[in-house]
DNA sequence: AATGAATGAGCGTTCATTCAT
DNA sequence: GATGAATGAACGCTCATTCAT
């Protein structure tokens, strides 16, 4: 699949499917997602990324279409990546909080693994980028849609509410998931960022309410 | 208060207390917020300000030390104004939960009525930049500071659980909020945002679990 | 003189002999001489001229007709100013020795009293200025003609040799004492450089050879 | 030697042997001299300098870390040059007064085969000039550390007299030198400048003085 | 006369991209 | 394929000069 999609960048169509011409794309996605991470985006200079990648500056070209190709084919294929991850580990497990737990837990440790590309994802998907807002929708909807899904089935198995409006609890979901990231990512300690996810999904289900109390003003 | 900080930028600080140049700083305010919306912090230019804003390129530096200094003054002004309503806003009513809706219709309705400061708020607020960093620092801690006082209150008034880890539930809630923000941003359809708000608060407090459930199996 | 001089900068040919007025014209040139000293002519800024005689930047413009003009009257004045002390000077001692060392004195004196005139004077006499150009020559040949009129009165008085090169003297002379002064001010320390008057005389009488070797060797 | 200089202005250090290189960085300095010389440093721009070197702007900084570095460059590498080869011809010959003319000879053939960088070298040299001091004060003391030598080896050899203050006498030739370069710059016709050397010499060691004539007075 | 806010031309510098080797 | 020197468009910023008040 990536030799597929590394193709059409060559300019002249040879196949590649030598190691070693996939190492070194590889080698300059790592070296520009760190760079990124590091300097963001616009800060990053294409110089930076070949000099970590151990490149020259001209062969990032033969890889990659421009510099802003470098971003859509992070998307494409690292982002992807991960959260295909996530499919595969909420399809191993059956009930409908296992799967939300499961779905958390699987994010918050891919991210707590790439902290590179969780910084440059934290970045992207909050501009406006007209490069990549495809791949960004694209992912965004995988996402979406196993939540929907486990929801559905949480629902199906009396684990949650029926009066639910589904497109606001992904957000509300997904977001806060977004947010414990975003924090981690901005503080200086390291913290065990995984270990989140159970009083996470305890939040999710159970809300900060407390049962006990007549929820009769609610309704008022 | 904005005259005040205006002056600062004048060579010679001299009092200018004129609606008219007070109206040039503003005007160039806002139309580089709009620019930063439209183009990201980096792809505008201080040209497009200029011309947004009627005024010359030079004329900008009259009134900001540099590029940088515009987003600073941003969030020390416009952001830190909004947030500075969501106080005045929740000391407005009593109860906690009162409060919890009314922060967070506040919140919508701030952002939906100033689109462009969203826009630029959400960019900003996710990725590092060192220029804002103690602005944006500051005003999270405004925020957060106001959902811990709700928070406690609520537990005081028997609303909320007390068996909560403060620092997850503030990332919880202010993600989600974020997150609705954000998608209400990059959505095409102009749904009506602070509609948001009750809706959102029954999440927070009850979660998507259903009651009716025996949650023995949290525990298992 | 000065009255003069300065009218012809008014845009309205009003004339302004009001003590108020030539004190602005005075201060503007002061400050810019400071200003040039310290910073050079380019480095040096309208704005920091205005701060430093306390007007408005725009006031400058009502004195001289612009950036350049500044330079141009300070040769036209407080250069031309001290060239004319020299010729007072000189002509009132006797003796052509006298007179060269008076000539000196004086200058270094001049030089020493005024550090910024005398370090604006030494930028702009070595490197091609076309503004100043004709102002620069004209003080140089001042300065030269009272060598000239020295080194023939001391040929006539016998104090010097008949066999000299007039042209090579001026330069011989005037060479010397503008790398002393030079020298002075790119020292650190601050000593009398007025005392240098003597042994520069000296110098020029004497040469550095030694009279009772044989000087045969010379005409071999 | 360049060579050496040349590669630190690479951004990833490469060794370039190769002549073509060697060549643009030659081209460029020799280009921006000529610009310095017709225009001054200020007025001087990139753009004409890189016109005039037949290369594009972006390139001068593959060479030179900006504008200021051309100039350090050029003493460091230009005048340097030169004034070593003022060591190389004193020593050459034997005896003092040799030493002196073939110093004063060399120093006037150096400079006005190379006008151009005669011309910068008077203008950077009388004004502060922050980034080049270093480098003005370092050749400034070789030439003077040869006159020293000169001096010593004349007053041993009984050419010069004794009671001499040998810093003044350093200031008193290379300032007449200077001077009589500075008079050939600035003057219209273009005389031969060499030719100097021999009269110069005459003037430093006998003086302008009649040593018929008692020098009695001098003491008196 | 005096002011100083406003102007906008102009410059140094950067860096994505190309292409000869 | 790989290189990296060369390019030149583009941008942030400065500052001499103007002019309405």
């Amino acid at each position: 699949m990536n030799t597929h999609s590394l193709r059409i960048f060559h300019r002249r169509p040879t196949i590649v499917t030598k190691a070693k011409s996939n190492d070194k794309y590889e080698r300059i996605l790592e070296a520009a997602i760190k760079v990124f991470a590091e300097q963001g985006f616009h800060q990053a200079t294409i110089s930076q990324i070949a000099r970590e990648a151990g490149v020259a500056d001209g062969t990032i070209y033969l890889y990659f279409k421009n510099k802003d190709d470098i971003m859509v084919r992070f998307f494409d294929q690292r982002t992807k990546r991960a959260f295909s991850r996530f499919r595969v580990a909420v399809d191993r497990v059956g009930n409908a909080r296992d799967k939300l737990t499961v779905l958390i837990r699987t994010h918050l440790e891919e991210f707590q693994l790439n902290r590179d590309m969780a910084v440059v994802y934290q970045a992207e998907t909050h501009r406006n980028n007209r490069s990549c807002e495809q791949q960004i929708r694209d992912m965004s909807k995988m996402y979406l849609d196993i939540v929907s899904e486990i929801v559905e089935q949480g629902q199906q198995e009396g684990l949650m509410r029926k009066d639910l409006y589904l497109g606001l609890v992904k957000r509300f979901i997904i977001g806060a998931v977004d947010e414990v990231i975003n924090t981690w990512l901005h503080s200086n300690t390291d913290y065990d960022l995984s270990s989140m996810a159970e009083p996470l999904v305890d939040l999710f289900l159970r809300g900060v309410g407390n049962p006990e109390e007549d929820e009769g003003d609610k309704d008022a």
